[in-house]
DNA sequence: CTCCAGGGGC
DNA sequence: GCCCCCGGAG
């Protein structure tokens, strides 16, 4: 690729694509918010994990459905919601957290809106978990774009980016290609996981990984004799 | 010590 | 475009 900063071929986005979802029909990571199709539930999910560890936000998930199982439980919650969320840290998210199921409740008349548009309204809702909201509860085919889904990008293709390589719109818009799927959830799911669990930020599992034979980065690591 | 399913304020 | 938000795990 000449080009550093262009935008890999639809049939390369394809390929990477229905590779990683077999990958995940076999290593699929399983949460509790992957067991439910309640947008609500899956909005409050994505706004806990934005930052934050998924193994870290699971317990904090199943105490809080456990003792608010909807949406008007938790708009009357009291002081013990501060409780449940502490251990998640980032403590301006309590009030943020408390202003989206306020607003979803009072403005949207209890019902997650179904735009990425008026999602991003809600505070602490950004492209990322309006995204996530969409492709993930209701299935749309709308792009999500992490930090490491920005770093599969750039080893897989070897791409540039910038600083701020979630907001770079060559990124978006290979994002946008590779949810254009007949299954955006899975296709979403699947490049977070495989992210997560192979091509993770540290020491990626090259050695493993059922896509290294076209990856910029594997060769590069070949080339340098660099073990993997 | 660094890192983590980002977003917003500037 | 830059920077900070911050608890817990490694």
């Amino acid at each position: 690729m000449t080009d550093k900063r262009s935008i890999p071929s639809i049939v390369e986005i394809n390929y990477l694509r229905d590779k990683l979802i077999k990958w995940f029909d076999v290593y699929q990571r399983d949460y509790p918010w992957r067991n439910t199709n309640d947008p609500f539930r899956v909005l409050i999910a994505e706004i806990m994990l934005r930052r934050t560890k998924a193994d870290q936000v699971k317990d904090v998930y199943r105490e809080l459905f456990n003792t608010y199982p909807d949406i008007d439980a938790l708009a009357n919650a009291g002081d013990e919601l501060n409780g449940i969320l502490y251990h998640l840290g980032l403590q301006w998210r309590q009030s943020a957290f408390r202003n989206v199921v306020s607003d979803i409740k009072i403005k949207y008349n209890s019902k997650v809106p179904e735009t990425r548009e008026e999602l991003k309204k809600l505070e602490g809702v950004g492209d990322y978990v309006a995204g996530a909201v969409l492709s993930i509860a209701m299935n749309k085919n709308e792009w999500i774009v992490d930090s490491n889904i920005v770093r599969l990008f750039q080893r897989y293709f070897g791409i540039e980016t910038s600083k701020e390589g979630r907001r770079d719109k060559h990124i978006i818009e290979f994002s946008k290609i590779y949810s254009s799927d007949a299954e955006p959830r899975k296709a979403n799911l699947a490049i977070l996981d495989f992210t997560a669990i192979v091509c993770k930020p540290g020491k990626p599992i090259c050695g493993d990984c059922i896509i290294n034979t076209n990856c910029v980065y594997f060769k590069t690591c070949l080339d340098n004799r660099v073990s993997v």
